[in-house]
RNA sequence: GAGCGCGUAGCUCAGCCGGUAGAGCAUCUGACUUUUAAUCAGGAGGUCCUGGGUUCGAGUCCCAGCGCGCUCACCA
């Protein structure tokens, strides 16, 4: 791999935080002189996948990459993703089928409790952690991914669970003046997995060996007395200290966490040392908000998915967002979408004519590791334009009323003939969007009126132009004919009109709005016999019966 | 109680290493169109929360305060 010197002068310098990040590996490197780190990331597979999850899986690699050129591949990097599956199951997830099959295994470890989504016979833990790889998959992240309950049961955690045995009473001392009365009188760093109920138990140690490995706790469900061995997967730790023990056997350098877990982060860090290890390094990032400004999390299942995200905007658009200032807090929901989808489109389109010093503090540079693709660009008035803006594709599908990617193209050709799906991929994508976007957000809270008499006169005449105009008539024909159409009728003649005359009087706006409130539920709307000619006379025809029917009003 | 974020135009926000305050939307004016919204040109609008400090110079850095909000204090 070669590097810009250039480049990675400017790298040295630039503020953007994943080279500010980056630069606390660095030293950290420096101080060992080690020649690989290890990046991490966390996922809790009781749910679905998070959104927050993506974020730190971007950030994080945006993080490795700037790392890598300020030390100009020399060092090697990993990213583990790190899947704490064999974690109770605590609650029942709200937006699962099937649940009262699930309470059956409430306290199992997930990777032990059947999919709710499926019948495969998966487990709920494998079949999320399934999902999110699906995911960073699909967005091409470079990461391993790695699996607590085979980490547990294949024995790599074992040499430092002894450990962790052997300096239990100092991870006592860190986590017992943290707990209120109760949960103190039961806490232990390790938790059980019970051989006769199969569920990861939080019950206090009646004696431990630390030369044998073992630990002894009282069954709840039996009341038996059972010595066990820490290691081999027979026993999991409580989190806290799981995540110490994780950085330890792993040899973690780096791992960033919501504000959420600052204290937890502390703790954690403190039974590193207590393990004779360094924490690794990281910083907090702010919570995601949805719209009433609440921290988003999957139990309550509030704020979108990741999903949802995608079913409007490409992925690039969403990292976009996780790049912008990771330590505000942030609203997540679906308003924001078109915002970083135009911010995301400006910042590529800016980033051939800037800089060094730019680029590195552009988005688009740190979303594709240095290398951003060339913006698309439309043939349009006899040059290369840019695409259209989102909200502007959002415009013509609430006027062009329409679910259907032809229509909107049948208006992006009347602005460039040579414009088409093929030529424009990324266009046509924006196209299917914004029609989600608008299928989804914008068509529900249209709201048409109930046509008035006069109204329902002037619109049965013009159902009856509509059945009598070719199939194939143009914009010009329908919309003088609807200019005719309107004069005839008192209430929206208008003598003040530019060149109007007694005998041939203006028609006035209202008109038109009559139509866009009875027809499209909107205030305002395209030239109508542009519309007309785009969506069809027939369709519009019947479009109007509708609204003579009431069907519109009613239905909204 | 502890920790964190935010406070800039009517609204949503940007503002990089300190150098005469910006964008989008909204609003206003004009052009164009057979008076409609995929058009164009222009205008108006700000005590950058307050008070100190550093500086030749502070929206920006430091200190204190006010306001709003979130998170953690059970679990992960």
């Amino acid at each position: 791999m070669d590097y810009d010197p250039e480049m990675t002068a400017a790298a040295q310098e630039s503020r953007a935080w994943p080279f500010e990040e980056a630069r606390k590996l660095v030293g950290r490197v420096a101080k060992d002189g080690r020649s690989s780190v290890l990046f991490a990331t966390g996922y809790g597979p009781s749910g679905l996948p998070h959104i927050g999850t993506f974020g730190e899986v971007a950030r994080t690699s945006m993080v490795r990459h700037a790392f890598e050129v300020l030390t100009e591949g020399k060092v090697a990097t990993r990213l583990v993703a790190f899947s704490d599956d064999m974690d109770g199951l605590r609650k029942v997830p709200d937006n699962v089928p099937n649940r009262a099959a699930m309470e059956a295994h409430l306290g199992k470890p997930l990777t032990r409790v059947p999919d709710p989504f499926t019948d495969s016979g998966i487990s709920f833990g494998a079949a999320n952690n399934a999902r999110l790889r699906a995911f960073l998959d699909r967005f091409g992240f470079e990461y391993e991914f790695a699996s607590a309950t085979d980490y547990y049961a294949s024995g790599r955690f074992d040499a430092t669970l002894r450990k962790l045995l052997a300096v239990y009473d100092e991870v006592m001392d860190v986590i017992l003046p943290t707990l209120g009365p109760e949960r103190r009188a039961t806490y232990s760093p390790f938790l059980p997995v019970s051989p006769s109920s199969g569920k990861v138990l939080q019950v206090p140690m009646v004696a431990r060996d630390p030369a044998a490995g073992t630990i002894t706790y009282v069954d709840p469900d039996t009341g038996a007395r059972i010595t066990t061995p820490v290691t081999g997967g027979a026993v999991k730790c409580q989190w806290k200290a799981d995540w110490a023990m994780r950085w330890v056997a792993l040899g973690v350098d780096y791992e960033m966490a919501g504000k959420d877990l600052i204290d937890s982060v502390k703790l954690s860090g403190r039974i590193v040392r207590a393990l004779g290890g360094v924490p690794p390094e990281g910083f907090n990032y702010e919570l995601f908000l949805d719209e009433g400004g609440q921290k988003i999390s999957k139990s309550k299942g509030n704020g979108l998915t990741i999903d949802d995200w995608l079913r409007f905007a490409d992925p690039e658009t969403l990292a976009h967002f996780m790049f912008q200032k990771p330590t505000a807090a942030k609203r997540l929901h679906f308003d924001v979408i078109p915002r970083a989808v135009e911010d995301y489109q400006g910042a590529l389109a800016a980033y051939p004519n800037q800089a060094w010093r730019e680029r590195l503090g552009n988005s688009v540079w740190h979303i594709h590791a240095g290398a951003p693709p060339a913006p698309e660009v439309i043939e349009a008035r006899g040059g290369a334009e840019p695409l259209p803006s989102f909200t502007m594709l959002l415009n013509l599908a609430a006027v062009a009323n329409s679910h259907e990617p032809q229509v909107l193209w049948g208006f992006l050709c009347r602005y460039a003939p040579h414009a088409s799906p093929s030529a424009n991929p990324t266009l046509d994508r924006m196209v299917r969007y914004a029609i989600a976007y608008y299928s989804r957000e914008i068509a529900p809270r249209k709201r048409y009126a109930e046509p008035d008499a006069v109204e329902r006169e002037t619109l049965g005449k013009l159902r009856d132009l509509l059945g009598r105009a070719p199939a194939d008539a143009s914009a010009a024909d329908v919309q003088a004919a609807l200019y005719d159409l309107a004069r005839s009728v008192p209430r929206y003649q208008d003598p003040n009109a530019k060149g109007a005359t007694p005998e041939r009087p203006g028609v006035s706006n209202e008109f038109f709005n009559m139509l866009y409130r009875t027809l499209l539920g909107e205030e305002r709307g395209p030239r109508f016999g542009s519309f007309v000619a785009l969506f069809g006379v027939a369709r519009t025809k019947s479009l109007v019966e509708k609204a003579l029917a009431g069907e519109l009003a009613k239905a909204a």
